[in-house]
DNA sequence: CATGAATGAGACTTCATTCAT
DNA sequence: TATGAATGAAGTCTCATTCAT
C-alpha cells in the first residue's frame, strides 16, 4: 500500500525516501499508513499551521487517496488531535532520554527548554509544527507538561525553585518556550538562544541569577540529542 | 475594485448611534464604518477567533451588507490585518494611560503585564480575541511591543535587568504574559495573578526577588483602567 | 439572475422556455429563483426520484451555480421539505378550483382521486415526482390530506360514507389513488382509469355499487382542469 | 469478476450456527452466507430503509468482510434486487400457509390482506422493511402479486367481485394494504386494523358490504401465523 | 473464497469575492 | 457607496468497488 501509483501528482523526494525506507524493514502490519499520515501531517503543519490542514492535501502529501484517511481518523478533529497526542509523546520520550541520569529539577527543567530551542534553531519548520500544536490540540499540553510539571515540584523541593503557583509556574515556563521558538521561526536567532532562555525561567521561577546562569550554561547532554 | 480607506460617507441612522458610543478618537464624523466593522470583528474573535471569521458573520454583526466590508477592505486578510493593528494601537494606549507618569522602567513593564492579565481575568472572552491576534496577526506585534521595548531599555539603564539579548528579552515578556492569558482562557485563575506573572517576569528579565516582587505587588494605578 | 452563463451545460429546451418565460413579466424580485429551483427539483423527481436528488444536479438543472442553493435553502432536507410542501399546496389549490361549488362529500372525493389519476395519464413523469413526494415528504401529506379528511366527514355527515375509523379511511384513499398513479408510471394504463378507481374508492368508504358508479363517472368538472 | 451464485463452500463456526437456525429450505448444508447477507440486509431495511443500505454497514451487520459480499453479488443494486425477491417469496409462502384449505377467492384475499396488516402492528420494523421493498425493488411485486392476481380471478368466477381491469384492481389491493401498512409505521394503529383493511378492500372489489364485513372479521386462520 | 486497506468519484456544504442595481 | 444574489473553488466526508494477500 501507499505504492498504489497514485494520479495525483509526482512525490516530494522525502516522501520517496521515506516510504523507500519503511517497506524494506519487515514491519508486520499495513497500518503504518498511520504514521506516516501523522508524519505527512507534520509537515504540512510546518509549512502552513494547522489551522490550514486539509485532507486532501494531506491525502496528496502522503501520496495516499483522500478516502483512505477516513479508514483511520473518524474526522479532520480526529486527525489533528492525533497529530498532536504523537508529537507530545514523540517529543516527551525524547527529552526523557537526555534527562535520565539527572536528579536535579532545575537541571532537568533547563535540559528540557533547552532541547526545544535548539531544536527550534536546527529546524525552525519543526518548531512552527510544534507551536502549531501547543496553541491547538488540547491532548498536547496535558500529555506534555507532566513531565515539566513534575520536574517544577522537584526543583521546589530542592529549595531551587520558589513561586506561589504551580498552575502559573507551569504556564510561564512553558509560554516562554514557546516564545523563543516563535522568534526564531521568525528568523531571530542570538548566540546561546537556549541558554538564555533556559537562565530566564529559572530566574523566573525564583531561582538566583548566579546559580540560574550556571545551570543554564552547563554543557548540554549527549544521549540521542535531537533527531527528528 | 473599489478603494481601501475612505472614513468620508454618511451612515444608516443605526450605525452613527453606535458608532458615537465609541469616542475612541475624534474622527470627522461619518463613515466610521471601518471601526464598526474592526469592532465587530473583535467581538467574533473573542466568540469563535479569528480563524473562523466568516466575512459573511462579520457583515451581519456588523448590520452591513456583506458586499460593503469590500469597500473598506481589500480581502478576509486586510480585515484580520487592520484588526491587529486596531487592537495593538487601543491596547497600547490603554497601557500607556496608566503609565503616564512612571518613570522607572521595570514598573512601567510591571503595570503593562498586570493589566493585560487583569483584563484576561476580568473578560476572557476579550483574553481569547487578544491571543489570537498576538499568534496570528503579523503587524501586531511590532505595533504593540515598541512600548514594552522601550521599557526594557529603560530599565536597563536604570540597572533593574540585566539581559544579553533585548530581542529575547522581549520575547520572553510577551509570550509569557500571553501565556499566563491563555491559562486564565482556560478556566483557571490563581490569587493575584496578575502579580504573580510580573513578578516572574521581572526575575528572568534579571530583577533580585525581593525587589521584583516589591515592584510586582505594588498598588496597580488608578486612571482609566481597563475598561474595553 | 439566472441568465448568468454558467459553464455548466447546455440548458435543456424546457429550461431556455420556463426561464424565457418568466423574466417577461415584471414580476419584482429576484428571489424567483427559490420558485426556480422548487420547479427544477420537481423535473428531477420526475426522472430520478426525490432518494437520489443530488444537489449539484439541481443546481445544474435550474441553471444556477451550486451555492446559490444555500441562498434558498439550509440543506438538501430543507430543499425535500420545501419542494413537497409547494407541491402540496399547489395540487390542493388545483383540486379545490374544480370542487369549488361541489357540496357532496362524495363528489368532492370523487373529483380529487380522479385529477390525480387523470393527471397521471396525462403526464406520467409529474406523477412520478408526486409519487415521490407522497412516500418521502412528510410535511406534504398533512397539507393535502386535510382537504380529504373534510370531504370524508362531509361524505359522513350526508350518509353516503360508512367507516369505522377516520384515518384508516384516510390512509385508503390516498394510497389506493397513490397507488393507481404507480401503475400508470409503470406504464398501465385502463380505458377510464380514472373512474374505475374513484368507484373502487368510494365502494371501500361503504357506498353502495350503484350510487358510487354513478358518482364515479359523473363527467369531469370544468375549471383550471389540470394544467400543470 | 466473482461468480454470481454458489451456495457451496463452507463457513466459519458461527455463521454455520447462525445461518443453521433458519430452516427455511433444505440447502446442502454450507455456504449460506449469501442468505445471511439477505437477512442482515432486512435488518437493516427495518432500522433505516433500503434507501441508506451500506454495503459496509451491511457486511459488519453479517459478520462478513465488506470484499465478501461482491462473491454473492455484482453490485449493490443487485444486492437489492436479491432482497426484494427473497422477501417476496418469503412472504408468498407465509401467506399461503395460511390459505392452504380456503378455497374461497374473497376469503383468500381477505387473510392475505389481514396477514400483512397484522405483521405490521406486531412489527412495525419489519413493515418498515416491507414497505421500502414495495417501493423499490422491481422484482418484487411481480414475484408476490401473482398470488394476489389469482385470488382475484377466483373471486370474479365465485361471484364475488367485479372489477373492469383486472390489473386496476390488483393495484388497489397492494397499495391499499401497503398504505395502511404505512399508517401503522407511522404510528397509528386502530381497533381489528387488519379487518377494517380487509373490509374496505373487499367492498372496493365489489363485494356487498355485509358479505364483505363478514368474511373480513372471520376468525384469523391457525397455522404458523406470522413469525417472521 | 475471505479479508480489509485502498481507491476515487461524488455528495453536501461553506465562504471569500464579484457585480448589477 | 450600499446591497445581497450569485458565483465557484475548495473542503469535509461517504461509500461502492477493487485487489493483493
Amino acid at each position: 500500500m501507499a505504492t498504489k501509483v497514485s494520479k495525483l501528482k509526482p512525490q516530494a523526494p522525502e516522501i520517496a525516501a521515506r516510504t523507500g525506507v519503511q517497506p524494506t524493514r519487515g514491519f508486520k502490519k499495513k497500518a503504518r499508513t498511520r504514521q506516516l499520515l501523522i508524519e505527512s501531517a507534520l509537515r504540512i503543519y510546518a509549512r502552513k499551521g494547522m489551522v490550514d490542514l486539509a485532507l486532501n492535501e494531506l491525502a496528496e502529501e502522503a501520496g495516499v487517496s483522500s478516502g483512505t484517511i477516513y479508514n483511520y481518523f473518524r474526522s479532520r478533529e480526529d486527525v489533528l488531535e492525533a497529530v498532536g497526542l504523537s508529537l507530545a509523546i514523540e517529543l516527551s520520550q525524547q527529552v526523557s532520554n537526555l534527562t535520565l541520569d539527572v536528579t536535579r529539577g532545575a537541571q532537568r527543567l533547563s535540559i528540557g527548554v533547552r532541547t526545544f530551542v535548539k531544536q527550534a534553531v536546527r529546524d525552525p519548520q519543526w518548531a512552527r509544527a510544534v507551536i502549531q500544536v501547543i496553541h491547538y490540540a488540547n491532548g498536547f499540553k496535558t500529555a506534555l507538561t507532566e513531565n515539566v510539571r513534575a520536574d517544577l515540584q522537584l526543583g521546589v523541593e530542592q529549595g531551587d525553585f520558589q513561586y506561589a503557583d504551580e498552575n502559573v509556574a507551569l504556564a510561564f515556563v512553558v509560554s516562554a518556550t514557546a516564545g523563543a521558538m516563535t522568534t526564531i521561526v521568525d528568523g531571530y536567532t542570538a548566540d546561546g538562544h537556549d541558554g538564555l532562555v533556559a537562565e530566564m525561567v529559572l530566574r523566573g521561577l525564583g531561582m538566583p541569577g548566579q546559580k540560574a546562569r550556571c545551570i543554564a550554561r552547563a554543557p548540554y547532554p549527549r544521549g540521542l540529542p535531537v533527531q527528528k
